[in-house]
DNA sequence: TGATGGATTACA
DNA sequence: GTAATCCATCAA
């Protein structure tokens, strides 16, 4: 029975995201996704709390339809849809009603290149999920893939721990993109020199200056 | 009910 | 630099 105590990686992994945010982002670099026949290693995300004081996050507010799923338990997907046009994906975490996720921002494709190449306009292999729009139109994520359970062997999207762990000593953080406030907080963390991660954009408003 | 701006991307 | 373009949120 000693044994027992020895867990397996998707036990290890199903825990990391039922704790604090900022670990199971750190945690899910490395990590694989899988959707629509496409795999992608995940090279760089973004921490959100819930509820507790983050006005970035879309929990902020409290729940709502839209962020329903954030409320739930860790290791369900959270789809959103923004800018008139794109898809972005969180990964839920933390315990329920907590309503803290992770955004996945970039990642390399492992699997299923020529299904992301299809989806994308883009055929540069560096750019296929490069960018949190981008990851999801090269997994065909979109409101359909809602609430996806992403530990459950038959999910339409599908996390797995990594192949090979990615060490400290390669893991940056830095500021959040594209949020306008909260810039003390360094909650984004990426694979340091990893060319499949996005390019640091400070967020710019869109009207003029008067 | 109308205004505003967004966890973005592609292109000039 | 700016257009594209739906939707959540907020003021009235």
């Amino acid at each position: 029975m000693g044994d027992r105590a020895r867990r397996t990686p998707l036990s290890a992994l199903r825990d990391l995201l039922a704790g604090p945010v900022l670990p199971a982002a750190r945690g899910l670099l490395g990590c694989e996704i899988s959707a629509g026949g496409v795999t992608v290693r995940i090279t760089e995300v973004e921490a959100y709390a819930g509820t507790d004081g983050d006005p970035a996050s879309h929990a902020y507010r409290g729940r709502t339809a839209r962020n329903a799923v954030m409320f739930g338990p860790a290791g369900f997907l959270y789809v959103y849809f923004t800018y008139g046009m794109h898809w972005c994906a969180n990964v839920v975490t933390g315990v329920e009603g907590e309503a803290s996720a992770v955004l996945l921002r970039a990642g390399l494709v492992v699997g299923g290149a020529d299904l992301a190449r299809e989806r994308r306009r883009s055929t540069v292999e560096r750019d296929l999920a490069r960018g949190p729009a981008r990851l999801c139109q090269a997994l065909g994520v979109d409101r359909t893939a809602y609430g996806a359970d992403l530990l459950a062997p038959d999910s339409p999207v599908r996390l797995s721990p990594p192949v090979t762990p990615v060490p400290d000593s390669l893991v940056a953080a830095g500021p959040r993109v594209g949020v306008t406030g909260a810039l003390d907080r360094e909650w984004r963390f990426w694979i340091d020199g990893d060319p499949t991660v996005s390019a640091y954009r400070r967020h710019v408003p869109r009207k003029r200056a008067q």
